[in-house]
DNA sequence: ATTATCTATAGATCTATAGATAATGC
DNA sequence: ATTATCTATAGATCTATAGATAATGC
């Protein structure tokens, strides 16, 4: 969402899909709703042009492949996640409130997000050479979930405690594609009051005062 | 895996895939295999073909078309679930104790499967109306879920306590496919004692008396 | 001169159909 | 005669590259 200058090199054939974005962010936008609603080897180049506004040889000056524009959307959609994970950790905050806090704010980026970009998690293209720095990010999360569910847990637990929490929390993903309406804030309490008794901790007081 | 008639029609140009099974279930087999490790657009008929030990165009003397194949596998892997809610709720289990068994079965039928095909239920293609009727059965088994969950929850829950019961289940898929080792009894006891905790139900003695 | 687009296209697919053929069954 | 395969192919894609072109910037 930079400025955006008045108007460099040759015009589009076609409108704008986002007057206010740069060319590169219209084409994240545009392969994010495609990717979530018909899956990524189902959507062409051609479809991500079309919806920006561009002819589909276009799209390669801005990304190198396919490929590319996909890795640029996981790792965007990770990283607020995991970045709330860290500065949880660095306020030393109380592992059960931890969890919750850290909870809350992944089901919330989950569900509104523009576009249901989490379903693109589960793509068996995603086990591919071009996503290992997703995929590496992606296991720092689930880390900080176990460590945060252990810390918690009562009883110890069973040693993937935090996987089971992570699952819980992803399941919104499917929620909102596949229910009617999935109004956040109400899902955001229940799936952390669900995680703090899947861990089997006493609930923190009122509205989990850490989860901003 | 029906008997199995000796050699009728023209030989196969590769080798068998299932020695015991029927070429339709070849493909099946197959199919299951690429699909969830590929992805379904990923997966070329040429590729099903190939695994199976027959020409391409052979398939489709079996199955009328790519989605054909997909929808009869996602039919066989949602039925002996629904089935088995059917029969518990047939036998008038008490709420927690069925909750309890389904939860055990359901998580049991996706961790044994020959290949992780829960990961399909998650393809965008699934939307599209050759699905319908895989939709709709999957749907009741999500009622299931919910009634089960409202029954045995103590403070009568959220309204979605099923639903984050069914999402806390299937997020043993993506456990089996990114994990080293799943190891099946131990997660089917532990994912079972967090849907009870998650409707704050006590835990039926022991070990679940109805989870056959 | 630089930038961001365009047109045109190579080369590699991919799904599904048509019709031939090599077995067994009767 | 029936069955289950095969070969060949039509027609429709799809990704990525090459090189032209229409703007602004200096």
């Amino acid at each position: 969402m930079k400025p955006q200058p008045a108007s460099v090199g040759r015009p589009r054939s076609g409108a704008r899909r986002l007057p206010a974005a740069s060319a590169r962010e219209e084409i994240l936008d545009a392969a994010a709703e495609l990717f979530a609603q018909r899956g990524y080897a189902a959507t062409s180049t051609r479809l991500i042009a079309e919806a920006v506004g561009i002819r589909q040889a276009s799209l390669y000056y801005h990304f190198d492949s396919k490929e590319h524009i996909l890795a640029e959307l996981l790792e965007a959609t990770v990283r607020p996640s995991l970045d709330y994970a860290a500065e949880l950790e660095r306020q030393g905050a109380a592992p059960a409130a931890a969890l919750h806090a850290l909870v809350t704010y992944d089901v919330g980026v989950l569900l509104t997000a523009r576009w249901n970009v989490g379903i693109l998690y589960a793509l068996p293209e995603v086990a591919t050479e071009p996503f290992n720095r997703f995929r590496a990010e992606r296991e720092r999360l689930r880390q900080a979930y176990r460590a945060l569910a252990a810390a918690a847990a009562a009883g110890g637990g069973d040693g993937f405690l935090g996987d089971l929490v992570l699952g819980l929390v992803e399941s919104v993903i499917g929620m909102r594609r596949d229910l009617p309406v999935a109004p956040a804030e109400q899902l955001q309490r229940a799936v952390a009051a669900a995680a703090l008794r899947i861990v089997a901790a006493d609930p923190p007081d009122a509205d989990g005062a850490t989860a901003g």
